[in-house]
DNA sequence: GTTAGGG
DNA sequence: CCCTAAC
């Protein structure tokens, strides 16, 4: 249901200042649309609503977001709002119109602000405040030309504040385009909005396909009369029926679809280059006539290429569970090679643990079928464990697996930033045939042993993880049968065996679905089932060690800092759920255990 | 879905 | 930390 909006770079640590926390406007996203990059990647949903959280992420912030989590859509669609207001509003009213003047206006003074505000505020009867799923009024505007759109590109600092830009700068375009009533001069400023460059060809006709077909990845377009919606062709006839369902989200796919494609003629590789025209050839997409410019022709196609939708095998292999909310409509990156640039963009570490770093997309060169063709990989950034049985969806074409994990791997680990566990351990399964295993090993355990040893050194410093939940460890071990185990890992903390403890004495052991909810609500990474394991472990270092040698901290291993005085702690609480658990067995092992240290039992302790 | 216990 | 049986 919800979709993932990713602000990169300059604009991430936004979203949480705009009110992740404090409000329920989730989506209220970057006031600063002048930056080019904001709206780079986006994830929207059927509904053209924009979450900027994961699930997962969600979940962290339950309390806040829990009424809202459903109807809160935030309103993608601002860059319509001023001239159609958006009517959407939260089940609380007044934040969502803030959000929405907030995108929308970017650019604009805080005076225009409060006026749109006030007309907001008008326009949207307080009775329409619970109507959950409804993009009512949008369907008003459809029709309309050239909306304006807070500019994330180029010319990004567009001033106009209504619908009125006398210039076709395609850059403010929003949702929608209408070509036709433009002139040739200014399809031509469209065309090279679109695809970054010139073009000589004077056919208007041509250049309006050329155009729809850039910004919709279309092959199928009509000459006539269109109106690009949200990267797709609509008829205009039909533009009153339902189809503004995915309104909300044009403005991002634009946006993603233009610096798509500029970003390709600045960073096309050749080797891509062929790939993709023949792959085109082949595919007979080039409906286009070939009576023009040729070399724009290629080179258009290859723009136009550049945003082709993902086959439907490769969605599925990404994003598994979360097909229903992705709508798999991601724009692919242009580098497949040299990604690292966008990469390490989109991964700009979040400023706290509500991150919004749900999904990046790059973009790899496959042999599926036999075809070059570049597809989009979508990472999500995943805190817990790892799913299983992913296997089954890569077998296909384990040439083309194998080499899609090589290159994702080698482009996470260059920046070595959080990575998707699920989709690494994919990786890692897809190679894992017996012979690559070792290799694969080698890095992999290289790379966990770090981080590993450090959090453990840090032992006693207490470093509070709760803001570090997307980097796990993962690390795979060989297992007799010949194939690889994946395994991560996760020091333990102070902080954490600390709330452990706290968890065990109030809600007594054995609860830890208990505990795991209302003590470490922050860490996503425990499951109860580690919360187990570790009491578990806790008791038998408590017991195995304190009796005679008190000294907690001059064990051997430094990777055990546990003070005593948790210990001692852990091992009043055992002796007390022994008491409970069996009140008048002497002879269980527990009590047998406890009586070698009833002078620092505490009756009555909790 | 949770919990307990073995590995 | 993983796996699985049992509830």
């Amino acid at each position: 249901m919800e979709k993932v909006v990713e602000a990169e770079g300059s604009d991430e640590g936004k979203f949480e200042e705009t009110g992740l926390e404090t409000s329920n406007f989730v989506l209220s996203s970057p006031k600063n649309v002048t930056d080019p990059v904001v709206y780079k990647l986006v994830r929207v949903d059927g509904n053209g609503r924009l979450v900027p959280a994961t699930d997962d992420e969600l979940m962290e912030v339950e309390g806040l977001l829990e009424n809202e989590k459903r109807e809160t859509h935030i309103v993608a669609d601002t860059g319509q709002a001023l001239g159609c207001i958006s009517n959407e509003v939260s089940p609380s009213g007044m934040p969502q119109l803030e959000s929405s003047e907030g995108l929308s206006q970017s650019e604009n003074t805080e005076a225009d602000t409060e006026k749109l505000s006030a007309y907001l505020e008008e326009t949207v009867p307080s009775g329409a405040k619970n109507s959950s799923d409804d993009h009512v009024t949008q369907s008003g505007r459809v029709g309309e030309c050239l909306k304006p759109l807070d500019g994330p590109l180029e010319g990004g600092s567009s001033t106009s504040t209504g619908c009125i830009s006398s210039k076709p700068d395609f850059s403010k375009l929003k949702g929608e385009i209408c070509l036709d009533n433009l002139s040739i001069k200014e399809l031509h400023e469209v065309f090279k909005a679109t695809f970054g460059r010139d073009t000589t060809v004077k056919d208007k006709l041509w250049l309006k396909r050329r155009i729809a077909m850039g910004l919709t990845n279309s092959c199928d377009v009509s000459a006539t009369t269109f109106v690009i919606k949200d990267n797709k062709l609509v008829k205009k006839d039909n533009e009153d029926g339902f189809n503004n369902v995915n309104l909300g989200a044009g403005k991002e796919h634009l946006a993603v679809a233009v610096e798509y494609n500029e970003d390709l003629l600045n960073n096309l590789s050749s080797q891509i280059d062929e790939h993709q025209t023949t792959s085109e050839v082949r595919l007979g997409n080039n409906v286009v006539e070939n009576n023009f410019a040729s070399e724009d022709l290629a080179a258009d196609q290859r723009a136009a290429k550049r945003v082709r939708k993902p086959t439907k095998r490769y969605i599925e292999e990404l994003s598994e569970a979360e097909s229903k909310e992705y709508s798999g409509r991601s724009i692919a990156s242009t580098k497949s090679i040299g990604f690292r640039p966008l990469s390490s963009k989109a991964h700009a570490r979040p400023a706290r643990n509500v991150s919004l770093e749900g999904r990046t997309v790059i973009t790899r060169l496959d042999s599926l079928g036999g075809f070059g063709i570049q597809v989009p990989c979508v990472y999500r950034i995943r805190r817990s464990r790892p799913r299983k049985n992913v296997t089954a969806l890569l077998k296909f074409h384990p040439s083309g697996m194998g080499m899609t994990a090589t290159f994702i791997k080698k482009g996470f680990d260059v920046h070595g930033s959080q990575m998707d566990n699920g989709s690494m351990n994919k990786v890692l399964e897809a190679k894992s045939t017996p012979e690559q295993a070792p290799e694969q090993f080698v890095a992999e355990s290289k790379k966990e042993t770090t981080p590993t040893d450090m959090g453990q050194n840090m032992g006693l410093k207490y470093v509070d993880p709760s803001g570090d939940t997307s980097d796990d460890n993962v690390v795979t071990v060989p297992t007799a049968k010949g194939g690889i185990r994946r395994k991560h890992h996760r020091a333990w903390t102070l902080s954490e065996v600390m709330k452990l403890v706290d968890g065990v004495s109030k809600y007594g052991a054995g609860r830890w679905s208990e505990i795991k909810r209302l003590a470490f609500a922050s860490y996503s990474y425990r499951t109860s089932v580690d919360l187990k394991d570790k009491w578990r472990n806790l008791l038998k270092a408590s017991f195995a060690q304190t009796p005679t040698d008190k000294g907690a901290n001059s064990r051997k291993h430094p990777s055990m800092p546990i003070p005593a005085s948790i210990l001692l702690r852990v091992r009043e609480l055992a002796e007390m759920q022994a008491q409970a658990s069996l009140p008048n067995l002497s002879t269980g092992k527990l009590s047998a255990c406890g009586g070698g240290s009833v002078n620092e039992t505490r009756p009555g302790y909790l």
